[in-house]
DNA sequence: TGGGACATGTAAACCGTTACATGATTGA
DNA sequence: TCAATCATGTAACGGTTTACATGTCCCA
C-alpha cells in the first residue's frame, strides 16, 4: 500500500517566490517584471499573481505590508520567509523529469484547414507573422538591454540570457515556419 | 452599451469535431490518433476526451451510439451532426488574432537556478535533453510514415505534415538550446 | 480634464490534471 | 495465467481566463 502525496506543480508560485528571493516586490512589480523576463516561458494574468501571493502569504511563505508612501496608492509589498526561501529551495533541488506539453492553438487551425479557403488560411498566418515578428523585435530589444536591466549579478543575467536565446529561436523558428507553410499553401493548386 | 457575449476557445472541442468530421471515431480511437498527429502542438488526458465527447452530445454537436460486435467490448462511437459540422466551419472561418501563451516549466526552473549547483542543473538538462531527443526520434518516425496513416487524403497529408515539421523544428531547436546552455553553465566558473 | 499608467482586488466559469474505478480481449 | 492493450467512465482539485470593480497619480 502507498501513501500518495500530491505535490502540484506551481510554476507561478515558484516564479513569485524566485523573484522574491532577490528582493521585496508589490504584486504589481511582479507583474511588470514577468512582462519583461518571463512572458516568453510563463505568463500570468495579473488577477492571478494578486491571488496566489494572498495564497502564498496564508502559507506562510511570504509575508506583506501595505506601504505608508506620500501618495494615497495602495501598495503592498511582499517579502520572502524562511519557510518561503526553504520551499523555493526544495523546489529548484527536485529537477524536472517530465516534458511540458506544447499548445499552439494556431497548430490546431491548421491541421484541420484542408477544405478552408486557401487565400484566407495565407491571411491568417500572415497576420499571425506580424505578431510574431512583433513579439521577436520585443525579445531582442530586451537582450539589448539585459544588463541594465533586473537581473544585476552575472549568473542571473547569464541564466535569464539562456532563457531569453531560447525566446528568440522560438520566435525565429515560427516566423520560418509561417513563411514555409504559407509557401507550400500557395504551391497546393 | 456592449452586448458581450463570450465565446470560450476550446482547442479540444475542435480537435474533437475535427477528427469526427473525417469519419465516426471513438473515444479510444481519437485519443490513439491524437497521440499520434497532434502530441506535439496539442494533448490531452483520455478523461478530458471522454468527458469533452459527452458534452458535445449534450450540445448535439455529436450523436453517439454503442457499437455491437462481436466482443464484449463497450465501444462508443461518435458521429458529427450537422450542427456540429457548422459549429466547426464557423469557428475555422474565424481567424485567430491573439498569439498562444508559451509555458515552459524547464525555462521556470532555469531562470532560477542561478545559486544551484552548477552539475545538477547540467545534469537536469542532460535528463531532458534525452527526453527531447526521443520526442524528436518519434516525430521523425512518424514523418516517413505519414502516407499510410491517418491522413489519407493530399490536402490532409500537406497539412498534417506541416504541423508536424513545426514539431521537428520545435524539438531540434530545443536540443540546440539545451546543449548551449550546458555548454554556458560549463564555462560559468 | 482626460487618458494612460499605476495599483489591487473579487467572482464566476472553465480548462486541465490526477486519482479512482472497472472490465474485456489477445497473445506470450 | 499474466501482462499489455483495448475500452470507458467519474470525482476532486486546482490552475487559468474573463469579467467586474475601484481608485490614484501624473502629464499633456
Amino acid at each position: 500500500m502507498y501513501i500518495y502525496i500530491y505535490y502540484p506543480v506551481v510554476m507561478l508560485k515558484y516564479i513569485l517566490l524566485g523573484f522574491l528571493s532577490r528582493r521585496p516586490r508589490t504584486g504589481y512589480e511582479l507583474k511588470s517584471v514577468m512582462e519583461q523576463t518571463t512572458m516568453h516561458f510563463w505568463h500570468a494574468y495579473h488577477s492571478q499573481i494578486y491571488t496566489t501571493l494572498r495564497k502564498l502569504e496564508e502559507d506562510g511563505l511570504v509575508v506583506s505590508e501595505l506601504e505608508d508612501g506620500d501618495d494615497k496608492l495602495n501598495r503592498r509589498r511582499y517579502e520572502l520567509t524562511d519557510a518561503g526561501r526553504a520551499d523555493l529551495k526544495q523546489w529548484l533541488d527536485t529537477p524536472m523529469s517530465e516534458m511540458d506539453h506544447v499548445k499552439e492553438g494556431l497548430l490546431v487551425r491548421v491541421f484541420f484547414s484542408d477544405g478552408r479557403d486557401r487565400q484566407a488560411v495565407i491571411d491568417e498566418l500572415s497576420f499571425q507573422r506580424q505578431l510574431h515578428q512583433h513579439t521577436l523585435d520585443e525579445y531582442r530589444q530586451i537582450e539589448r538591454h539585459l544588463p541594465e536591466g533586473e537581473a544585476a549579478q552575472v549568473r542571473e543575467i547569464a541564466f535569464s540570457a539562456s532563457t531569453l536565446r531560447f525566446g528568440i529561436a522560438y520566435e525565429q523558428l515560427y516566423l520560418r515556419w509561417l513563411d514555409e507553410t504559407m509557401a507550400t499553401i500557395q504551391q497546393l493548386g
